[in-house]
DNA sequence: GAGACATATTTGCCTTGACAAATATATATC
DNA sequence: GATATATATTTGTCAAGGCAAATATGTCTC
């Protein structure tokens, strides 16, 4: 229905793009949500927050690779949650150098609150897939993940 | 083998950090290869030319919108490409308000050059899925890209 | 245990890209 | 055809995040 021929308006994305539409409009969905949560965090705070409220405290450096920023854009990241009270920083009784990012009571229960935000989303986003396609494009994507990183 | 325990080391990523992942090591993959070739362009710029390679001209409008890019970074984008050869800005004869975007020669030359280089890095990529299981990738892609834009 | 090397975090610098305002032109309405 | 509104591009401003250097600490080898 839509050949690479040069008269053809909407050639197929290449993957790559696709994939950065598609995360864009993620992040612009989630962010609309949680705005009209009244709170005010971006897509990445967000996800931080999750993150260790799924898996509990752990270091800078272990956030930093679940999230896929390196470290110096989760040090600023960290700065921000901190200064908002959501986190903090504490020194890793076994090493030294490392830290324990932990999230505060105050950070727990905005994780409670902002629960059900994420699903909506994700779910809505999803609304034309079915429970197996949705399992198999995450399958993919870890898939090529595993593969890009050898 | 990976539940959602919180003593579970790596639990799933969400969609939206998957996505990002796999498009930043796509990213890296590309350019890495691209620089192989000693051409110093970026993946955007990469896209840029490969759409208006496939497509023909074009005005900034549409192409901003194939690529997923603001009005503002197109412009930047093309000051880039045309500061180093590759394009060239027309006025539109239609439209005098718009403009037409056209490879010059040196810019279709070296879309050839690069042809097989993004194909190479998609196709290492996507090593591990089958041709149905890509176009399945893709199809999904662009079923919820559909659904976010309503 | 001294030196060499590896790792965790922070900081500085820089590029990319989003958003909004400005400008120019087109289109529609009266 | 004058006015209002919509669209195309450019520019200013800003925040996010990548990379590299700096610092502190851990680990390994002799």
């Amino acid at each position: 229905m839509c050949p690479t021929t040069p008269t053809c308006d909407k050639p197929p994305e290449s993957l790559g793009i696709l994939l950065g539409l598609v995360k864009s409009e993620l992040v612009r969905a989630l962010e609309q949500e949680i705005a009209e949560q009244g709170v005010e965090l971006r897509f990445s705070q967000v996800q931080a927050l999750k993150r260790l409220n799924l898996v509990g405290p752990m270091s800078a450096g272990e956030l930093a690779r679940s999230l896929g920023h390196d470290g110096g854009a989760l040090t600023r990241l960290l700065d921000q949650l901190e200064e908002k009270g959501y986190l903090r920083r504490k020194p890793d009784p076994q090493d030294r150098r490392a830290l324990r990012i932990e999230l505060t009571a105050s950070g727990k229960s905005l994780c409670r609150e902002l629960g059900g935000c994420s699903d909506r989303v994700m779910n809505a986003a999803q609304k034309s897939l079915s429970k197996d396609e949705r399992r198999h494009l995450i399958d993919y994507l870890q898939r090529i993940l595993t593969t890009l990183r050898q």
